[in-house]
This record gives C-alpha cells, structure tokens and sequence, in this order.
DNA sequence: AGACCTAACAAGCGATCGTTTGCTGTGTAG
DNA sequence: CTACACAGCAAACGATCGCTTGTTAGGTCT
C-alpha cells in the first residue's frame, strides 16, 4: 500500500498555490474592492495566466467566498485565544477581544479587512446572504461577551455592542500605520465608554 | 423686454435632467459602488442613452466628485442647522448635530450615504485627494463641537471624534429601516459615551 | 426668417471583463 | 516503460465597459 498522497499539498495541507490565490485576492479585495479588481488583477500578481485561477476556484465569486471565510476564521481564532488568556473579569475579556480584534483588522493581515459588512453590503442576494451567514457566527461572539458585562441597568447590550463594534471598524478609514499600536486604540476606545465623560 | 431665462433651468437654478442625474448616481453608487455602477445602469435609470450623460458630465469620474460635493454640502447643511437651534450646552450640540448627522446618513437622501470614508478609500490618487479633502471640510466642523466640551483631563477629543463618528457611521451596515428612528439612535449613542458603563 | 444653442439620439470605437476550451510539460504510480 | 493526474499555458469567446463622434429636433434671440 503507502498510497501516501505525498506531494500536491506543500508537505502539509497546504495548497501553497492556491493559498497565494487567496492572499493575493484578499489584498486586492480590501484596497480596490470586489468590483474594482480582475481576475487578471489577481493573476499577474502570483505570476499567472488568468485563466489559470479556474484550475483552484470555480469562479470569482467561489473565490471571493474563500477569501471572507479565511478571513473571518483568523479573526475569530485571535480574538477566542486573547479571551481565553484574559481571565476571569468579564472587562477585561472585553478589552481582550477588542485588542485582538483591531490588531487583526489593522496588522498586516491581508484576509481580514475583507470581513468588514461596509464591504459586504452591495452583492446579490445569494452571495450576499453567504457573506452575512459567515459572519453573523464571528458577530455573535461578541454578544456572548456582552452578556457577562454588568451594566447600568437600561443600557442596551445590543446597542453597545453595535456602537463598539463600529467604533473599532471605522479605524480601517482613519487608521495610519506608525501610529498608536492597535491594541492601545482598542483599549483607548473600551475607556471612553467605561468611564463617564460628562464632568458637567 | 421679458428677457426672461424662461426654460433652461426648472424655474429657478434647478436644471432638472442634471439634477436627475445625480440622484441616480447617487442611490447607485451607494448601494453597489462606483466600480459596481455603470454609466448604462445610470442612463437607464433616468430614461437617457448612455452617451448623453456626456453632455453634463464629461467624464464618470466628474460625475462622482459632484455626488459626492453634493452628499457633503447636504449633510454639511443639516448639522449646521441642528446646531443653531440646540442652544449653547457644548453637549447639546454634539447630540444635535449627531441626531441630524444621523437622519441624513439613514433618511431617504440618496446622497449622504456616499459621503463615508469607507467609500472614499479605493480610489485613485487624484481622485482619492479630491473626495479626502471635500469631506475633511465637514469632519473639521465635528472637531470644532468637541473642543467646546468639558471632558475629564486625558481624554483625547480626537479619539472621542473618531470613536462618534465610527459608531455612528457604521450603522450604515446594519440599520433597518423601521427600527428606532435614528435621532433616537444618535441621542443613546452619545448616552453611551457620557454615563459610565462600568458599575463594578 | 435666419442663426444659434440646447439636449439629446444613434452608432460604434477600442479596451477590458469573467470565463471556457484545448493543450502541454512534469512528476508520481504501477 | 507506460499511464495518468496535476497545474498551468495559450488563445479566444461573447459581453460589457467608458467614452467619442456625427447628427438632429426643438427652443430662443435678433
């Protein structure tokens, strides 16, 4: 026997040919758009014919489809692991996960950019829901979280988590690397709504 | 006598076909995005062929930059407004101008949606410059309103700007029309910031 | 009436789009 | 050595893109 299947993924699972695929998609998805980038866009950037990318996926879509789900996975697993080490403090979980999340948004991950619902909203409906599904599963992380937080009774969960959550994405339109590290932003952000700045 | 511009302008400054023009544009740059809108969708959508549009743009690109002057000078305007009439309370002010900031980004207007950063990002650098600067013109006048307030030392009022403006402009991903209004919306998010959440 | 201007239409330009098809070198298995 | 799957090349398909050019019906001015 030994019917190994040795080579045609590098070493270990990993595809590196259509990884690039991937990484190279998502870079261009996030600074140009879904729209504002070809497939021909794609492929000269691997060194590639065009035609080329329908050997690893079907269409542009299927591959825009990879691409929000490699990126939602990564942002997901950072944010988990930096709850997972943030004890017990129902804040500081909060924080954890708000640090986690804008490192992966602003670091220099190409994937996750591309999670963003502002970059999911103008597709057709089948493709549209696919989007949403995939990322509903990361948003509702955050209401997990949410729930653990004692607040003044009356505050919305919801619309802390909403608020937060856009606090945090909107720094991709502001954001210039060389700036406060993401993790302090996060952190900056989280106080500005734990501590009361009406001194009136 | 009764030289009169009789036609030529809808009775007062409005050349209508124009102004029609930029309505369409607008409603379909914000719900599929430059690179997602022809100039054949736009043509269309007002009963046009698509080369007469070059009679009052002469280029898509122009065409753009006046939706977007548009979107700014209309939001610009509303603000503006709300804050004359909100009396001298530096607090007041913000929550006026983001109840009316608000109301135009989620209101029946088609251009204000356009006006976001998010929008502005993948453009091209003459462009880009162009659409930067319009609507920098208008955050400037957000920067003016938190300088007035009373905030704890430390605070960074531009953290403060920046963290408003995302939680109120991302609301643009999940809003529903039929929901709380938005000047409802904007009045909790500044309660948000004002009160502490932290009762521990 | 004649000259002119306005706001379009009609048709098509070259470029680029996503995608398909047929083929080919290369490495692995039997 | 033969057979075959893999990964990509080469070339082109029809559709659509932004835009240009030439023309024309109707209004206005003198």
């Amino acid at each position: 026997m030994s019917s190994r299947n040795a080579k045609r993924k590098t070493a270990r699972g990993g595809d590196s040919r259509r990884d690039e695929l991937l990484e190279a998609a998502a870079r261009r998805f996030a600074t140009r758009g879904y729209e504002g980038t070809s497939i021909r866009d794609i492929a000269r950037d691997v060194g590639m014919l065009p035609g080329s990318i329908y050997y690893h996926f079907k269409s542009k879509e299927e591959l825009l489809v990879a691409v929000h789900e490699k990126g939602v996975q990564q942002v997901m697993e950072a944010v988990r692991k930096a709850v997972e080490g943030a004890g017990n403090d129902p804040w500081d979980c909060l924080t954890a996960a708000s640090e986690a999340h804008l490192e992966a948004l602003l670091g220099d991950n190409a994937f996750s950019p591309v999670v963003t619902p502002q970059f999911t909203k103008s597709f057709d409906e089948p493709l549209r829901s696919t989007l949403i599904s995939q990322r509903d599963e990361y948003e509702s992380y955050f209401v997990g979280l949410m729930k653990k937080l004692p607040l003044p009774t009356g505050t919305s969960r919801r619309l802390f988590r909403l608020s937060l959550l856009g606090s945090l994405n909107w720094t991709l339109t502001w954001y210039h690397p060389g700036g406060k590290k993401p993790a302090t932003l996060a952190r900056q952000m989280i106080d500005l709504y734990r501590k009361p700045l009406d001194v009136t």
